[in-house]
DNA sequence: AATAATCAGAAACAAAACATACAGATGGAT
DNA sequence: ATCCATCTGTATGTTTTGTTTCTGATTATT
């Protein structure tokens, strides 16, 4: 037995992960995901579990800086018992060694909070009434944001550009909107973001594309963008956040389901279009692919 | 020993304890003293903490109706797990009105697995320490996304420059990247994004950025992109998804509470300046007549 | 007190777990 | 495109663990 660290074993992990091979992350993510359960068998079955070899596992709690694995399990045996031992445990808190004070865990508390309060009130039948218009190739989609939001526009255009075509993305600078107008037929879809601190612009954009027989998706804060009036499907999701600033997560977070079902809609979940999305993106690859 | 019964290791132990000889029981006293950290070693680890011989124990565990040491020994393990990790998997649905298997509950839940499993894995120095690099204005900032995470370079850079001076985005054709290093002095501050799918050309921007002396802050997955090893920070953050695409969501998350942490540490949480920070978007207003 | 029955540890054995060496594979550098 | 460094699994050897057998010891019974 050596002597004892003040660093539990998952500190150790995290400290060293840095210095750990691809294979050893792997091992380590596995490890840390329902830690320490996840330590407590033997060599083989942690390393079948990790899908990684044994020889990584002893190379890798050799790294970590014990002298093998029985010596990292017993370490493991010790820290648990001091563990369980304590009252209630603490394993719900966010970030063990940070204090709940900590800017960290109040941001993860408030993103909680906003994530069940507007989930509650998404629409099941909004979420698969907007799939439909983005999944449909008969028209094309257009996306416009503000000041704050126009990354979110971006983000969603660049998703759905791979996806399929006719996606246009509203340049930031607004003198060129006009333009845009022109390229809008009836039917069109546009996807508005627009929260707290609504633009003035946005609102005229979304007014005159309203005119020209576009469908209007919006994505705005729990008070409601007055562009709700032109839209036909809106997203009301919480943004506050303990800062000066407004959390755009949860709209990331129901844009992110969209894309997901978006491509299970176009593509279904077969392997084979996987497979296909994967090759699109192997011009860029540079280290191996792990699935 | 294959069917599941309803019962603990533990209630086992007491429920044979009439039927066991007087070694056998000196050894259940021993287990259940501190059950269950007591059963966790080798057998002969346990025979001698009891003072029996390992033959009692094979004996004894056999009496109490497993098949083996092994046996008794994998019970415990899986009764481990349910009793610690119960309470933290267990969380309320989502949207009630929609089934468990729509996209949104499935995307909210990994959602919610890779905050936690992230955040568990940050280091709160490390945040504090990034935090500090961005509010200091002795030193620019540069930004630099790939070709899904530009959004999210795009989304930090918007912030931070109403915050301080010296920011800039780094644009997404890197025939111009050389321009941008150029721009970058010993002590200036780079954070990079780079995801699966890692890309070549942010490894090499990001190598010759550090050769230049400038501080490198990464945001990268789980596995951890390979620039990590020029980097002087980095946040390692899930981004699994029901998907064939990633999710940049905890991403956001960290890089949000990183905004509220630079906006209070600049100008900290007087309401004096966050009444000067509402002017500088009431300006924005005025863009309104350009349109 | 003698005998039978049960019990517990020692010894021997089988089966894993753990560690090491090595070679093919992989990715980066020139 | 080729070489070099690094990584990772296979194969192999060594130790430890888990199991069985068996003998000495203890206790109960007659």
């Amino acid at each position: 037995m050596v002597e004892k660290t003040p660093f539990t074993v998952a500190e150790r992990i995290r400290n060293h992960f840095e210095g750990l091979t691809r294979t050893e992350r792997q091992l380590a993510n596995t490890m840390l995901e329902n830690y320490p359960m996840s330590c407590l068998g033997s060599i083989t079955a942690i390393a079948s579990a990790s899908e990684v070899s044994a020889p990584t596992v002893v190379r890798m709690v050799k790294k970590i800086g014990f002298c093998g694995f029985p010596d990292f399990q017993s370490s493991l045996h010790s820290e648990l018992e001091e563990t369980i031992s304590s009252p209630i445990t603490k394993y719900d808190r966010w970030s063990d060694n940070a204090p709940d004070e900590h800017m960290l865990n109040r941001f993860a508390d408030a993103a909680m909070q906003n994530m069940r309060q507007s989930l509650k009130h998404i629409d099941p039948a909004t979420f698969d009434a907007v799939t439909r218009l983005l999944s449909q190739a008969d028209h094309d989609i257009h996306i416009v944001g503000g000041r704050i939001t126009r990354s979110l526009a971006d983000y969603l255009f660049t998703h759905l550009q791979v996806m399929r075509k006719g996606v246009t993305c509203v340049a930031s600078n607004s003198n060129t909107w006009p333009h845009y107008l022109l390229n809008m037929a009836p039917g069109d879809v546009l996807v508005v973001f627009d929260i707290r601190r609504y633009e003035h612009n946005i609102h005229h954009f979304t007014k005159m594309a309203k005119a020209r027989g576009v469908q209007v998706v919006l994505f705005t804060d729990q008070w409601g963008s007055p562009v709700g009036q032109y839209a036909d499907h809106v997203f009301n999701l919480r943004i506050e956040a303990p800062s000066a600033w407004d959390s755009s997560l949860v709209i990331v977070l129901v844009m992110e389901a969209l894309i997901a079902a978006v491509q299970a809609e176009i593509w279904g979940d077969s392997k084979e279009r996987m497979k296909e999305l994967e090759t699109l993106f192997d011009d860029t690859k540079l280290f191996k692919k792990f699935f």
